[in-house]
DNA sequence: ACCTGAACACCGTTCAAGT
DNA sequence: ACCTGAACACCGTTCAAGT
C-alpha cells in the first residue's frame, strides 16, 4: 500500500534553509549551542551532514542565522517612549542582554559575529532613535550604539562557561583570594580597592555599566 | 653505545606544566589557537594526549594559562606617569589591545576566561592606580576597570574570524549594503545616520571608545 | 606517582557518484 | 539541481594497565 504510506508518513519534509535553522534553534534550546553541529542537525533532519551544505555555507553562518532568529525576540516596545529615552534605553538593552544571558554560548559566538539581519537592524535603529531623542549628536550616537551592544554581548558571553561544573564559583573564589592576597607593596591599588572590585549584584553592575556608557557617549565628541 | 645515546639525544625532556604551556604558546604563535589542542600538544611533546591530563585539568584551563603567559608582555611602564594619567591609560590599554589583536582567537577565548594570574593582577593594579591619579572615586574606578578591559578584549575578539577568507570584508560589505538599503520608513534612524555608523578608522574608534569610557566612569556615581 | 595505549564518542568539510 | 555515502583529517576525555 504505497499510496497510504505516502500520505500517512510524510516523515521527511524537504530540506530548506529555514527548516535547518528551525532544527538548529530547537537543538540549541534543548541541548545548548555546543550540540548544534552539522552532524547532529543532519541526524535530526534524517539525512547526512553533506546535505546541509546545499543550504548553509558553514557552521559559522549557521550560528549567525540562529542569532538573527533569536533577535526577533528583543522587546522594542519601550523604544517608542522617547520622552523617557534614558529609561527606554535601559529597557531595550536589558531585553537584549536577558536574551543572551539565556543562551550564553550563543552570546559567546555573537562576540565575533557581525550581524546584518533585519532583527539586528531594527535593534540598532531603536537605539539610535532613543539617543537622538536624548539630543545626542549623530556621530557619537552611531559609534556609541556599537559599544552599548558590544558591552551587553560581552557581559553575557562572560558567563558562557559558568554552567559547567562549579566553574563560576571557583573562578570567583580564586579571584577573591588573589585580591585578598594582594600585598600592599606589590599591588598597592588592588590592595586598597579590595572589596570594591567584586562588589555589587550582576544587575546593579549592569545598570551602572549602561548608565556609564550613556554618560560617556553624551560627553565625548567625535574626532 | 647506550651511554652515548643517552647523553647526545636527551630528546624527550620530562613533562612539566611549564613545558606544556611553553609548547602551547609555541604552537599558537605558529599555527593559531585553533591548533592548540591536547592531541597536537601531545604530538609536539612526543607523548599521548592522556599524559597531559596529569598537569592540565582541561583545555579551558590551558587557554587561560596561555593568556596569563601572554599578559606578561603588556607594557605597564606608562602607568608610572601619574601626571598624564589619561594618556597613560590610553597607552596601557593600547598595549593590552595590541597584544590581543595579534592573537584574535585568544581574545575570543579571553572573553569568557576569568583570569586571576599575576600578570592580570598587575594590569588591573596599574589601571586602578591611573584612575586614582585622575581623582576617580574608588568605587566607580573598580567597576570601571572591568569595563575598560572588557571593551578592549571584546574589540579584539570581534576580529577573531576576520582572517578566514575575506570574511571581514564580506561582512563589512553586507552591513554597508544593509544600511544603505534601510528605508526611511522601516528604519528611519538607520537611514538618517547612514555613513556615521561605519565611519572612522579602527584606531580612531578605539581611542574614542576608551575616552568615552573614561568620561563615563568619571561621570557616573556608584549606586 | 607518573605515564600510556586504546577506546569512546564525537567533530567540519569535501567530493565523486547517484537521482 | 539536489542529495548522499564515504572518506579525510581531525577533536576532548577517560580508564585500565603498565613502569
Amino acid at each position: 500500500m504505497p499510496a497510504l504510506s505516502r500520505r500517512e508518513r510524510p516523515a521527511k519534509p524537504a530540506l530548506t534553509r529555514e527548516g535547518i535553522i528551525d532544527a538548529a534553534v530547537r537543538v540549541m534550546e534543548s541541548d545548548g549551542l555546543q550540540r548544534v553541529t552539522m552532524r547532529r542537525l543532519a541526524q535530526e533532519l534524517d539525512t547526512g551532514p553533506a546535505s546541509l551544505y546545499v543550504y548553509v555555507a558553514n557552521s559559522y553562518e549557521l550560528h549567525a542565522a540562529i542569532l538573527d532568529r533569536l533577535l526577533a525576540q528583543v522587546d522594542l516596545t519601550a523604544a517608542k517612549d522617547a520622552a523617557d529615552w534614558r529609561e527606554a534605553l535601559h529597557e531595550v538593552l536589558g531585553s537584549y542582554t536577558d536574551l543572551l544571558f539565556a543562551h550564553p554560548s550563543l552570546a559567546h559566538s555573537a562576540v565575533h559575529t557581525h550581524p546584518d539581519g533585519p532583527h539586528y537592524l531594527a535593534l540598532v535603529d531603536s537605539l539610535l532613535g532613543l539617543l537622538a531623542a536624548g539630543q545626542v549628536p549623530a556621530g557619537q550616537a552611531a559609534w556609541g550604539v556599537d559599544l552599548l551592544l558590544q558591552t551587553a554581548t560581552a557581559t553575557a558571553a562572560e558567563h558562557a562557561n559558568d554552567s559547567k561544573d562549579g566553574n563560576a564559583e571557583a573562578a570567583f573564589r580564586r579571584l577573591n583570594e588573589a585580591v585578598d592576597n594582594a600585598s600592599a607593596q606589590q599591588f598597592p591599588n588592588l590592595h586598597a580597592h579590595g572589596v570594591d572590585l567584586l562588589s555589587g549584584t550582576p544587575s546593579e553592575r549592569r545598570r551602572w555599566a549602561f548608565d556609564m556608557l550613556i554618560n560617556g557617549i553624551i560627553a565625548t565628541a567625535r574626532p
